[in-house]
DNA sequence: GGCAGTCAAGTACGC
DNA sequence: GCGTACTTGACTGCC
């Protein structure tokens, strides 16, 4: 089992996230921005090697405006032995990484618009691990999608653009059930139609729940990831007591954490701890999953 | 230097 | 029909 945490480490003091504002928009500051969010991003993969981290979610920002119609310049011919050389690191120290394209990509919109864009949106998510020379194993998890009064249609339209998409991404991308919209047993359906393995993300499962136990979703999720598709991935969070619903907690409670790889306990798979804290957490995680003292 | 408002992109929900 | 909440971190303009 390997543990991870997404897009940001904070021991180290730089940041693969950095971007500008749609206005400033030149090539320049776009190159200058990238240059900058690959070097950050080597850091970070190569503290994590040390460190013994072996899984992390690299940030959609990574090169920003990527997929927007302003962005002419050819960021991937320019970049292509930076993102080849970070793959090596992945490779050569066996992490796993993925990448989680925000709220707005949206394959089943009503809106073609919409639906045009998150495809673009996705073929760059697919693009940076292709450059990287990252095997199917690193995915691209998004959510369905909208409800839009009308689930079953607003899956069928999942289905359909899915089927649209190109194989470099339909190879890399996987479903994960939301908060609010789509349970477990709704993205299974999806999962049936698409043959797209699902990510369960504990949280939501607890909070948007279809039925049936924590442990009998860890099994269903996992039995939709082929040989390809690696161990199957699980986002594990947990709600800030006191907090909005949703905040993500600021450290992790090992005690809850030790309850959920309890039930994870013969389900091989790769976690991601989706805690404020970051790295910190995800150490803790590593040491208690490892047996090392805290 | 610090702070508050804003940022490419959307949906759901309450009123 | 409209405004707001939702999550998050970085940017930007203002003091």
């Amino acid at each position: 089992m390997r543990i991870g945490y997404p897009c940001i480490n904070r021991s180290i003091g730089c940041t693969s996230s950095r971007t500008f504002r749609l206005a400033s928009y030149s090539d320049r500051r776009l190159v200058e921005t990238v240059e900058s969010n690959l070097d950050c991003l080597e850091a970070v993969l190569r503290w994590n090697a040390a460190h013994g981290i072996l899984f992390f979610r690299i940030t959609s920002d990574l090169v920003p405006f990527a997929s927007h119609s302003v962005c002419k310049h050819d960021w991937a011919g320019r970049f292509r032995d930076r993102f080849r050389s970070l793959g090596r690191i992945v490779r050569r120290h066996r992490m796993r990484t993925s990448m989680h394209p925000d709220q707005f990509v949206l394959l089943n919109a009503l809106d073609e618009r919409i639906v045009t864009g998150s495809v673009r949106e996705l073929e760059y998510h697919a693009r940076v691990l292709d450059l990287m020379g990252l095997p199917a194993s690193a995915k691209v998890q998004i959510h369905v999608g909208g409800v839009y009064g009308d689930k079953p249609s607003a899956i069928g339209r999942f289905v359909e653009r899915y089927r649209r998409l190109k194989a470099a991404v339909r190879r890399r991308l996987v479903v994960e059930n939301d908060d609010r919209c789509y349970t477990v047993a709704d993205c299974l359906e999806v999962s049936r139609l698409t043959g797209a393995p699902v990510l369960l993300d504990v949280f939501h499962h607890k909070v948007n729940s279809s039925g049936g136990s924590l442990r009998d979703a860890l099994r269903l999720c996992a039995a939709t990831w082929q040989r390809a598709d690696g161990p199957p991935m699980v986002d594990y969070s947990s709600q800030e007591p006191g907090q909005r619903r949703g905040r993500h907690k600021e450290q992790v409670d090992l005690r809850d954490f030790q309850r959920f790889i309890a039930q994870a306990r013969d389900v091989e798979c790769d976690v991601m701890l989706e805690i404020k804290d970051k790295e910190k957490s995800a150490l803790k995680a590593a040491r208690l999953v490892s047996g090392t003292p805290q």
